[in-house]
Formats: C-alpha cells, sequence, structure tokens
DNA sequence: TGGATTTTTTATATCGTTCCAAAAATGGGG
DNA sequence: CCCCATTTTTGGAACGATATAAAAAATCCA
C-alpha cells in the first residue's frame, strides 16, 4: 500500500531527469526513441501507476468529464449515458456520473461535487424546474457545458437535444392519416420545455390537417411507465373512442400499452399508439411500438464530443444543435393492418 | 478563468494562516467556533471550490469509487449503477463509471484509468471470461475491491451477488408445481458462473421433485432480449409441449415473451415463463413478469456500503455475501388462471 | 575542425492542499 | 498575577506531477 511508485523513482533507477520521464508519460516527442523506450520499459517494470491528480496540480487540465442525469434506470437516459461513456472513454476521459432523480437540491450537490473534482467540462441533463440560478456557478466559473435534452430558459449555454416539435408532429400527422377521431398526449411534466415542445408540434400537426381542436386532449403529471399506465385507465374510465395516442416517451409508452392490454384493446385496430424515443426495448413490445427515434446513445455521443470541442477552444459561440429524428414505423399504430397508411 | 480562488486567499483576506482555513475545510473539531464561521463566510464570499486533487496528493484519499459494469443500456446493470451512485452520492463519494462491454481490453483500459485517477475502491462486474490474471493489479496494489452478481474462480476478493441457484431453485420448483411436463433454460453465457449457478438450481430442484431430467433442456449463447427471442422461436420449431421455460433473467425473459406472443400462445396457460432478476419495466409485460426478485439496487448499494467499509479498515477477511432474493409471482407462469398453484 | 543548428535533456519553481511539530493564546486555580 | 493545562493557531515541509527556460549533446555544413 504505502509504496508508490513515482516518475522519480523511474529516473532513479534510469539515471536520468524526472523531466524527462515525465515528458514520455505526457508521449511527447522531443524525447530521443531510445530514452522513450528505456523509460517505458522500467515504468512497465516497477508497476507505475501515473496519477493524473497530481498531474493536473499544475497542468489545469484532469480528464474528467461530469455527466448528470435524471436516472439511469429509465432507460432513456441509460442510452444517453451509453453514449456518452462510450465516445470519452476511447479518447481516454474519466466520466463521474451523478443522479439528481429531478431534486434540484441534489443536482446542487452534485454539480458542486463535481467543480470539486475539477471536471474539464459537464453535460447535464437538467433536473424539472431547474433555473439558470442554479447553474450560476457554472457560469461564472466558465466551466464547458453541454446541456443535454432539456432547456432552461435565459441561459447562455450549449445545447444538444432532439427535435420534439418536428417528432411530435409527424408523429400526430400519422395518427391522423390513420383516421382517428381523437387524440390524445399522454405523459410528461406540463409546462416544461420538453412537453410544450410537444404540444407545440402536435398543435402545427392539427392546425395544418385542420382536426378540430376540440377533440385534443392533454393528460400529463409524469413521465414514469406507472403515470402511463394510470392516465390511460383514466381516459378509458373517461370514454374512449377511435383514439390517437400520443405518448410522451417510451417508458411512458410502456405504461399506456400495459393499460391498453389489459383492458383488452386491440392496439393498432381500436386505436394507434405513437410514442417518442425509440428505447431498445420498444420494438419488443406488443404490440411493437410505432415511435419516432431519436437516437439516444447518439444524442449521448454528439454532446460527448461537442463538449470536448468546447474544452479544445472550438465553439466560442453558444449553439444549440436539434439532432434529426426518424418516425419507425411497427404495428402499434395500426399499420400492420391497415398497409395502405403513407 | 485563470483566477483560482485558494486557500491562501481566504487565509490572507482574513489575515490566519493557511492551515487554519484548511482545518474548517475538513471540518476539523480543532478550530474555535468564531474562526470558522467567519471562514466559511469569507470562503462563499469569494467563491472558493475546495480543490480535491490538491487535498489528494496529500492525504491519499481522493472520494472516488470506480464502478464498472458492462453497460447501463442493459436495465439491470442500470439498476445496480442507480443502487452504487445513490449510495455513494449522498456519503460525498464520486462515482467513476466504465462500461466493458464484455470487452477484457476495454475492461483493462478501464482499470488502468480508475487506477490513474486513484480510486479509493472499485466496484465491478467482471467481464465474460475475466481471469485472476485480469485484476493481478488491482491485487498488488490492494485496491478495496467488491465484485458485483458475477464471480471470478481463484480470485480472493469480496463478492456481492445474490443467490441464483436457490432463484432458479425456486422457480423451477414452481414451474414443476404447474405441472409443466417440460424445463427449458434459456438464454445466458453456457459456462460462465452466473450460468452454471441457474444450472445448479434448477438440477437441485428436479432432482428433488423426481422429474425426468430427459424433459429438461438448457438453451443459452447471450443474455439479450434478442437472444431470448431467437431462442424461443428455435424452441418452437423444435416442438413445445406444456413447457415451463426458465429465463436467464429478465431481459432475456422480455424477448421470450415477444416470441411467444408473436406465435399466439396463451402464456400461462399454454406454457409459463418465470424468469430472475425482477426488473422495474417487469410488472409492465404481458402477461405480468412471474420472476425472482434480486434487488438489483440494493445489491448496488450494499456493493457501495461494503466498499466503504473496506476501505474504513473493517472487513479484513474477504467475504462473499449472497443477498436473499424472493419469488414474485405474476401472471406469466399462469398463477392468474390456476389459482390454487403454491 | 569549428561554429551554427537542431535535438535532447535538465534544474528549479510551482500547482493547492494536508501533515506535523511547535508556538501562541486562553482559562482556571491558588 | 503567575503557573500549568488546555485550546487554538501556525510555519514550513511534504505530496507527485508539469512548465519554463536554459544547458548539454548531437548533427550539419563549409
Amino acid at each position: 500500500m504505502g509504496n508508490e511508485v513515482t516518475l522519480q523513482d523511474i529516473a532513479s533507477n534510469l539515471g536520468v531527469s524526472k523531466s524527462t520521464v515525465s515528458l514520455v508519460m505526457q508521449g511527447s516527442p522531443l524525447v530521443a526513441d531510445a530514452t522513450r523506450k528505456k523509460v517505458q520499459e522500467s515504468a512497465q517494470q516497477l508497476g507505475y501507476v501515473y496519477n493524473r491528480a497530481a498531474a493536473s496540480l499544475r497542468s489545469r487540465q484532469t480528464g474528467n468529464l461530469g455527466l448528470i442525469v435524471s436516472s439511469v434506470s429509465n432507460p432513456f437516459f441509460a442510452e444517453l449515458t451509453n453514449g456518452v461513456e462510450q465516445f470519452l472513454g476511447v479518447e481516454g476521459k474519466t466520466v463521474l456520473l451523478g443522479q439528481h432523480s429531478e431534486d434540484l437540491a441534489a443536482q446542487k450537490r452534485l454539480i458542486n461535487s463535481m467543480l470539486e473534482s475539477r471536471v474539464d467540462g459537464l453535460i447535464v441533463v437538467p433536473a424539472y424546474g431547474t433555473t439558470a440560478d442554479d447553474f450560476s456557478r457554472l457560469l461564472t466559473l466558465n466551466i464547458p457545458t453541454v446541456l443535454l435534452t432539456r432547456r432552461i430558459s435565459k441561459i447562455n449555454l450549449h445545447y444538444i437535444g432532439s427535435d420534439n416539435v418536428s417528432g411530435a408532429y409527424e408523429a400526430v400527422r400519422h395518427l391522423i392519416a390513420h383516421k382517428r377521431k381523437n387524440i390524445v398526449l399522454i405523459g410528461g411534466q406540463v409546462g416544461t420545455p420538453a412537453h410544450n415542445e410537444r404540444v407545440e408540434g402536435l398543435t402545427r400537426a392539427i392546425q395544418e390537417e385542420k382536426f378540430p381542436a376540440s377533440r385534443v386532449r392533454v393528460m400529463g403529471d409524469g413521465a414514469t411507465r406507472q403515470s402511463g399506465f394510470n392516465l390511460t385507465k383514466d381516459l378509458i374510465a373517461s370514454g374512449i373512442d377511435n383514439v390517437g395516442i400520443l405518448a410522451y416517451n417510451d417508458i411512458v409508452a410502456s405504461g399506456i400499452l400495459a393499460a391498453l392490454r389489459d383492458c383488452k384493446y386491440e392496439i393498432g385496430r381500436d386505436l394507434s399508439v405513437i410514442s417518442i424515443d425509440d428505447i431498445e426495448s420498444s420494438k419488443f413490445e406488443t404490440p411493437a411500438l410505432s415511435t419516432v427515434d431519436v437516437n439516444a446513445p447518439e444524442l449521448g455521443r454528439k454532446a460527448a464530443e461537442s463538449v470536448l470541442e468546447i474544452i479544445a477552444g472550438k465553439e466560442k459561440v453558444k449553439k444549440t444543435v436539434f439532432l434529426n429524428n426518424k418516425l419507425i414505423i411497427r404495428e402499434s399504430c395500426g399499420c400492420s393492418e391497415d398497409k395502405k397508411v403513407s
């Protein structure tokens, strides 16, 4: 335990200076090949382990990147996390993971913890209700930060997300093409940007298609399977006739489908369900879920790539990037029974 | 950016020594209350951020804990990760996350990266095929390490997992109680400890119940939804009569159920499916999945707790801990139709 | 061969904290 | 008011790396 091999040990062992050894560790082209080889062999042999904390003290770069999400138990965030970690891992960076569970105090604690760890940059899915104020520390310290999938108003930070407006728009157009007489948006935190965007896409679609607004309904109070399940039971209880359901996301959709199967509806024939996300499990739903693929792992990768670019000094001006999404038609919308729908 | 507030700045500001300020930051009881308050206020006011890397250089404790799993895209590992992070987060520790995706080279890279980050301890779900040799670095450096849910033979490390033997045993007994005439274990990497344990539980159950071994089958080649789906299609093609399926885990079970629904089997009546894990989504399957609850988040929490205890110097001797599990009866085994089964 | 170049190596200060031993301040009897 | 015990504060040496500028060694060319 107590015996740590240091640069100095290698240097003494070889009769060179620790500066030279340090240069080798950094992969500098300044050192002669023969010397480099000697040093590397000696390091190997002595069991040297590079000490990043010590290095960071002087170099002011830790190689640590923070990732804060709501919870990896949610498959959507898990896929984001997967994308981020995969990308950063091969870049030789280390990911510090935090989950706020939509708790602002927890989020604050996490941000602080990451600052203490001197992360080179940060990727955050902000908790519901986050204001610019909650991020003031990041702003004043000027930490390279990317907001992922959730925007915060009046804050000047990079943002990467999917285009929820167009996603909802395409989904609703498809529901209308199936001649559904009622449209219901189920799930989500009403009033959040992510929910507003879906409402906006829905609104645009029904206006364009001249679908009567009186036959559109929005039911939201959370983005869990359970809330999808409960809201759907409510909907059924209040009368459900030839309805096209736009699920807030695939997790909610999972609950919606469970409730509908429970009540013996034939999904696709009696009614249509289309969702947004396309998490891995959705194609194994019954019926297979029609959904807008936002490519969560790719969102994660792009966010990671982006934060590295910001650190590298490119991307001076704050950007908002929407990744393209794509409507994936499976069975829950009814296309398998009614092949002619666009 | 360039202006970092340090302990010294606070000290100068207040006319005390940086030692005193350091003591306050560490929450030492040595400093007078009045002084402590002054220091805290000044720190707040100057926007001081504690530098853990600098601290760790001298104190030899980073507060970093490493967690290496296969992939958080797999809900089981996501729930483990969730448990670990939740526990360590409130303890003020930082989680470094790595995913090896069952790639030994990636795992090696990750371990090395965590050592460079001087993690105080490590929690690892080892990749398939990991040998004691892959962990030699951890052993010689004597890093507090807990193996989670997967064991490695001939290695002296703490282990925490669920009792797969008893889990499989209970599940198979239940299948037999449903008078299923054939038993099939579907999914998993044949030959791995985790798979062997399930086979052992299965074997024990059929011997005890005098169930003919000739009507037992093991089909495994992976632990994904897709492999559950494919293997089930194979099983169906090869003739399936009054079968009781033991799914390797809930992810595999998800694929199994999808395949069975696809072929219009009435799950529960025509055949039974029981699985092991109980991930969050399983109760929303159709039919709701009967499964052995291993409480993944709790496994994660316990692993985290355990690694902290090892670091604290308790737990000198390496322990192997099996958490209790519990058979959860839902609908996929057929109990909803046949209420009398034990 | 000698001087100018180029390549390679090095000495030393520094990063921001903790540890340690010792010094200073405070408090309570007698 | 002084002495002793207790509480609080402090200076300075670590920790293990990097940065910087300068020295040393090797190479080139006439």
